[in-house]
RNA sequence: GGAGGGAUGGCUGAGUGGUCGAAAGCGCUCGCCUCGAAAGCGAGUGGGCCCGCAAGGGUCUCGCGGGUUCGAAUCCCGCUCCCUCCGCCA
């Protein structure tokens, strides 16, 4: 693994490109200083413009220095004598000079990109602009309050009534923010998934099953590090052979699948015709949930592991028609809260409720009788070319090649998605009713427990 | 875990210290030929960065990082990944 001990802000190795429109930012550091003040974020934009001049003033005496050593290279050979010798000598000074100046740029590069890294998308002019959740606005809401002519339980005591879940046991295996789905409990979560997935599969979505784990590049590329995105995420290690010492690989539990799905056109140019690509990422997911001790401790809300079927787009450097994605994306999703009969609502995230990297979010809560409230269940975003930098991802339009546009959005993540369905569905003596669309995959069952 | 072999342009593959961004072939693009196509012939054909209105020029890039050298695809060190055989294994 490559050590990150000593190094402030981390930059991966990888090739030098420009993680924001340095031009953009050049021409217009106004916009810039604005997103990043609306999204809470502290950039010295003006410290880094110094810096990026300083860049541009360095890098042309370097290669300077670097095109009369090649010249001399290609003399040398063919001279003799005195001759030789004086232009040998000549060029190791310039060569030592060469490294001095290599050396002074590189560091400014280093400094250069790693600012660069905290640099925020500039979200769309629709975006509240606001602190925090509290300035997010109700973009719309679906489907009617569930009423019960009984005293309705949630779902813990639904689910531990009927012993299709055990958060007890989970803990004693697991710790906190665990638990068991079991026998129908379980059966219930695939069904869910794969209901899903062959919704998303109909529409002619591609379905991957990736990489649960990835490199720290791969959480760079897709915007989630650096930052404090860093402690959601689990690291991946084993005890070193020789020493004894527990030690971590350069692997990261994804606690979302756009990380790998994202990754997977990594340094690809991609063909216009091509686009957009339409993909399903089926995975687990693993979150740490550091900092939220006490919050929604209970039952199966936040828990540090959950599956979800995620869709992530890569399409045409096209506002618009990124939006079109956009409204597909979450249209796909509400046709499966819909076809579930799910209460939800549609959030407009405000500036300071999403994160730097996104342009424009709007976040799906579904009704959740126990809580009182809608919870979170969805997350829709469009990054512009944030991701398609960081990872290099580009196509050919005949022209020219530009930065492809990302897109992700939740089709469905559970367990979260089983408390509005067991709570809804639950009967007077304490049975579930299972939801229509899903009984095809629990063998045309049509009822948990009695 | 043991032993060995690799990583070069869209692909195959040559290249072991100097005019090598890199032979050759394939593919692709354009043109000629053709009623049209194939074949044949001719030309072209990676990407980043910097300067420039542009034309163009410079520079970097042969898995990644470092070193030796006036000069590295080529030599040295570290790392990653891939392949073959043996062992183990879901």
């Amino acid at each position: 693994m490559v050590p990150r001990e000593n190094v402030e802000i981390y930059c991966s190795p990888a090739t030098l490109v420009a993680m924001i429109d340095l031009n953009d930012l050049r021409e217009n550091p106004k916009a810039y200083k604005k997103a990043a003040k609306d999204k809470n974020l502290t950039i010295d934009f003006d410290a880094f413009l110094k810096l990026d001049d300083k860049r541009k003033e360095l890098i042309p005496a370097v290669e300077d220095k670097r095109a009369k050593q090649n010249e001399a290279s290609k003399q040398i050979p063919n001279l003799k004598g005195k001759e030789k010798e004086e232009l040998l000598s000549e060029m190791k000074v310039l060569s030592a000079d060469l490294k001095k100046a290599e050396g002074a740029l590189k560091e400014i590069e280093v400094e250069w990109k790693s600012m660069q890294l905290m640099m925020p998308s500039i979200p769309l002019d629709r975006v509240p602009i606001g602190p925090d959740e509290k300035s997010n606005t109700e973009e719309s809401t679906w489907g009617d309050m569930p009423t019960f002519d009984f005293k309705p339980k949630d779902h813990v005591e639904l689910g531990e009534s009927l012993d299709i879940i055990d958060l007890p046991r989970a803990a004693n295996v697991s710790g906190s923010r665990s638990y068991f789905l079991k026998g129908d409990g379980a059966r219930l979560q695939q069904a869910v998934m794969r209901y899903t997935a062959d919704h998303l599969h109909a529409k002619g979505w591609t379905l991957f099953c990736p990489p649960l784990m990835a490199t720290y590049e791969c959480f760079e590329g897709t915007g989630f590090f650096p930052g404090a995105d860093e402690n959601q995420i689990y690291v991946v290690g084993g005890k070193n052979e020789k020493s004894g010492e527990m030690e971590s690989d350069d692997l990261h539990l994804i606690g979302t699948s756009e990380v790998t799905v994202c990754s997977y056109h990594k340094g690809e140019i991609l063909k216009e015709k091509e686009l957009p690509k339409r993909y399903a990422g089926y995975s687990a997911c693993f979150r740490r949930e550091a900092g939220t001790y006490g919050k929604d401790t209970k039952g199966l809300y936040r828990v540090h592991q959950f599956e979800k079927v995620e869709q992530v787009v890569l399409c045409r450097a096209d506002q618009d028609e990124a939006l079109k994605i956009f409204e597909e994306m979450r249209t796909n999703a509400e046709e499966v809260l819909q076809s579930l009969n799910l209460p939800y609502r549609v959030m407009n995230l405000s500036t300071g409720d999403s994160g730097k990297s996104k342009v424009f979010q709007q976040d799906i809560e579904t009704w959740m009788p126990s809580r009182d409230s809608y919870g979170e269940t969805h997350s829709c975003s469009y990054l512009g070319d944030f991701q398609a930098r960081r990872l290099n991802i580009r196509y050919d339009d005949g022209a020219v090649k530009k930065f492809c546009h990302t897109l992700n959005n939740t089709c469905i993540a559970s367990p979260r998605i089983l408390i509005p369905i067991l709570e809804q569905y639950q009967n007077a003596d304490g049975t579930i009713t299972v939801p229509e669309v899903l009984r095809p995959y629990m063998g045309g069952q049509e009822k948990i427990g009695g």
